[in-house]
DNA sequence: GATATGATTAACTCATAAGCTAATTATTAG
DNA sequence: CTAATAATTAGCTTATGAGTTAATCATATC
């Protein structure tokens, strides 16, 4: 996953509004109109908001055969399991980090500094 | 976690200066001046950061014995175990995803009624 | 063909986030 | 005591993001 990507897919679950549009998807693909009819906010505004979650690849966009005005909206399994990967990188630092901390704690308990205020 | 932090954790990541900093603290912990060093902004803006990553959870400020005016920040692991459950939970609708899927494409061909208003 | 429907795009407002420099606080060093 | 250092807070500017209503586009219905 690119960095670019990577931010696109933070910045879009960086909002509730967006991660309650995916906690619907998870359940079934919906159309905008039910989107929007489960949310507060206008249609163009929930416009907005999937077309920030199509960027980041996290749902996408597919048409439904009986009527061409609908769009449909669902997940994207895939994306959800690299931005896993990305997590799952990051928590690398187990061992790094606990030698780190532990030579800092030692190191504190040689000179237990008083302080005031 | 609850949402308000979930939101704050979200919003911690979804900014490439802040990942960067995780980045550096995953190695080991760096004092304030050091990750000022290692950016191209300023230090009031990288306290700023370092507040909003604070708030998240996922860093923690901690004092240095020597010398009290130095302010040592390291990595909060499980915050990002926090983080990980929720993707995970996310992560469960592979098999509704798949069944809904094929149950509404089969629904839309006995036609839903237009709505009015 | 005219009208209604589903959804998006356009144009605008408002709030917030990020950046900077200057000032402040706290602590250390001379 | 005075000057220097580490970091933060204050005050200000600018860019961006989310929301709105109005307009547009495409398609379906009568």
């Amino acid at each position: 996953m690119s960095a670019a990507q990577l931010d696109r897919t933070l910045i879009a679950l960086a909002d509730p509004t967006r991660r309650q549009v995916i906690d619907l998807l998870r359940k079934r693909p919906r159309r905008a109109g039910e989107l929007v009819a489960a949310s507060t906010i206008s249609a163009p505004a929930m416009s907005r908001h999937l077309r920030i979650l199509r960027a980041s690849g996290l749902i996408e966009e597919t048409e439904v055969p009986g009527d061409a005005r609908v769009r449909l909206y669902r997940l994207r399994p895939e994306k959800f399991a690299s931005l896993q990967s990305w997590l799952d990188e990051v928590q690398n630092f187990w061992a790094g980090q606990l030698d780190a901390f532990k030579a800092h704690v030692e190191d504190k308990t040689t000179k237990p500094k008083a302080r005031r205020k």
